[in-house]
RNA sequence: GAUCCCAUAGCUCAGCUGGAUAGAGCAACGGUUUUCUAAACCGUAGGCCUUUGGUUCGAAUCCAAAUGGGAUCACCA
């Protein structure tokens, strides 16, 4: 029920049968507003064919096409602009097809690929910020759609639950903390581990001002600090498994989980499978030695491991230290090979900042070199920073856009805003509240999605986030027209009552068809989404879907249409779009209420 | 120094697989509610698509360079 594929078969038979020549596949754009059309076809790359003018040759494909396809009803030739018409019959027998529910996907892959989204992949010594934010909200959504196209999709998130960071945050709540746990303070667990992770940072850097205020030079100072190599030994003890090192390591990580965990639950993400560093980190090393009998591996003098890259571009990597321990992307080979024996993936999607796409590219050209196969479907998706107006967030100064506040913050405002406007006011407190989350949390989700993925985006805390225009609130509200609409059409009337078994056919209004037109466009739209990895696409779709509909509402009367037949057939668009805009908003993770 | 990413209305962004007169939202100004939810709708105004050159019948879109902004180039993670 592909009309761009009949229609593109159709001008490569017209054209064969008019001018004797083979011509590939074409393609077709909406046709401009200006024009009488649904769907253009430009034939200036096909005048050698035709050897005619440009006008000549579209009017004659238009004729072509009129004759021997029943879909067409009309066309128009301006310039080399050949503009289609699909009639209303085509379009209202595509409607019947979905007939009042969600739009199906329609070409689901013979053979589902395997799919994993790494995302999210916080360390424990801190809170989420803005930056994990669109992380999670952009890994869930790139999930989501790939689900949605066919894929078997494995979430995953590999916690960095090890390292010199962490030591610092323990370190000081071992020094300063006076034993406070999160119980005895009220606080979240992850907060309360990111309080000693500044407070390390403060001290340090004052140790820091003292040493060299004692006539050290910067470098010395850094090098003297007691308080940094206590850090540094405390790791080593947590690598020898020193078990007091480890029981407090158990206990603040403890905290810092549960703290995790509320916060992607009020986000609503969730991962299949949860890697943590403090078992993986060693991984890899085998990989090394594999790499270094093939010789694509190579030692120095003093005993590291390094991959010389420059024939590609890059450098020389190194990937093994001279003491033999691991370094970053050791671990990484590791775990990619780990991941590729354990779940045969046919991709694997790490959802990291831009600020890694080089170790991504030297990443993934080792493990080609390296000969595996599965390398080719690894795929960096790189999304730009979060910044503020004062530009990047630092975590150990504090001037980060905290995630459980944001996201407080937004709610906040939903029901503020709520009450402003004097909505919603039948319902209990806890339906409100979760009224709230779903409209606060939507414009936070949305704000972020609906920007292209690889560009970088700057948020100002001062400006509160948008509620009208291109925001989530917009098209949850004509979601909620949409139930609206249909409430009250079955308690007005019994006849009402099922209106999917409605199949009318009726003259369309220039709207409608568009409407119909954009329903259609769905699965081109998700498709392109799963392909480019864009949830953007998505935003964008229904945002325009829904602009559509609130005009379409404003103009035609709906439930106070005299005609019987027209209002089922209005009553039973409108249900077919409601179905459509919360299909499109699951998949940026976002709900639609029932009422607001 | 090298590499990569970005540049479209005052602001935030679409448009990028070349096509007809470059689109939204916000902000500004004016209008619409005894009638299906006004978080809405309609209208006005706002543009040298950073610049220059190239490819093409045709360039915001492709190529090259310049300018500006960001990131990366650790035996850190």
């Amino acid at each position: 029920m592909n009309i761009e594929k009949k229609l593109s078969e159709k001008i490569i038979e017209a054209f064969q049968s008019l001018y004797g020549g083979t011509i590939d596949n074409v393609t077709f754009e909406k046709t401009s507003s200006d024009f009488k059309g649904d769907l253009t076809f430009v034939v200036f790359n096909y005048l050698k064919l035709s050897k005619k003018s440009p006008e000549v040759t579209a009017n004659e494909i238009g004729t072509y096409l009129i004759q021997n396809l029943t879909e067409v009803s009309d066309f128009n030739a301006v310039k080399g602009f050949l503009n289609i018409t699909i009639n209303d019959f085509f379009w209202l027998n595509y409607f019947n097809s979905i007939n009042g529910k969600a739009i199906p996907f329609d070409s689901a892959p013979p053979n589902p690929s395997t799919i994993m989204v790494e995302y999210s992949s916080p360390n424990t010594n801190k809170p989420l910020h803005l930056g994990h934010v669109r992380n999670n909200l952009l890994g869930y959504s790139v999930a989501e759609i790939l689900k949605a196209t066919g894929n078997h999709v494995i979430k995953t998130n590999i916690v960095n639950d090890r390292g010199i960071h962490i030591c610092k945050s323990m370190l000081a709540w071992q020094k300063w903390g006076n034993g406070e746990t999160p119980e005895s303070t009220g606080m979240k667990g992850d907060h309360l581990v990111g309080k000693y992770y500044v407070v390390f940072d403060k001290q340090y850097k004052s140790q820091i001002t003292e040493l060299k205020s004692e006539g050290l030079s910067e470098e010395q100072a850094i090098a003297n600090s007691p308080l940094m190599k206590e850090a540094q030994q405390m790791l080593l003890d947590w690598e020898n498994n020193n078990a007091d090192v480890r029981k407090l390591w158990t206990m603040m990580n403890g905290w810092v989980y549960k703290g995790f965990e509320s916060t992607y639950k009020m986000m609503g993400v969730d991962f299949d499978k949860i890697y943590y560093e403090s078992n993986t980190y060693l991984l890899g090393k085998n990989i090394i030695e594999e790499g270094l009998k093939k010789d694509i591996l190579k030692r120095r003098a003093d005993n590291s491991v390094y991959i010389d890259l420059t024939a590609d571009g890059l450098d020389e990597k190194t990937l093994l230290r001279g003491d033999g321990t691991s370094v970053y992307i050791t671990q990484d080979l590791g775990t990619a090979v780990q991941r590729a024996d354990e779940d045969h993936f046919n991709k694997l999607i790490y959802t990291v900042g831009n600020e890694q796409d080089y170790h991504f590219k030297v990443l993934f050209l080792i493990l080609k070199k390296l000969g595996y196969e599965w390398a080719d479907g690894l795929f960096h998706l790189s999304y730009g920073m979060v910044e503020l107006p004062e530009g990047k967030m630092k975590s150990r100064e504090g001037t980060v856009v905290d995630a459980d506040e944001l996201m407080q913050e937004m709610i906040n405002t939903a029901a503020a805003t709520t009450k402003e406007l004097g909505k919603a006011t039948d319902l209990t407190n806890d339906e409100l509240e979760k009224l709230y989350r779903t409209i606060g949390l939507g414009a936070l989700k949305y704000f972020m999605l609906k920007i292209d993925p690889k560009k970088k985006m700057l948020f100002n805390p001062a400006e509160s986030i948008d509620f009208n225009g291109n925001t989530a609130p917009f098209i949850q509200f004509n979601y909620v027209r949409i139930q609206a609409l249909l409430r009250k059409a079955k308690e007005g009337s019994s006849d009402f009552a099922d209106i999917d078994l409605v199949k009318q056919n009726v003259e369309l209004l220039p709207k409608e068809k568009e409407l119909i037109i954009k329903l259609y466009n769905f699965n081109t739209t998700l498709n392109q989404a799963a392909k480019e990895y864009s949830p953007a696409l998505i935003a964008n779709y229904v945002y325009d879907l829904a602009k559509e509909y609130s005009q379409y509402y404003h103009e035609i009367p709906i439930l106070k249409e005299e005609l019987k037949d027209l209002m089922l057939f209005r009553l039973q668009l409108s249900k077919t779009i409601g179905f459509t805009i919360k299909k499109s908003m699951n998949l940026l993770g976002i709900d639609v209420p029932e009422r607001m």
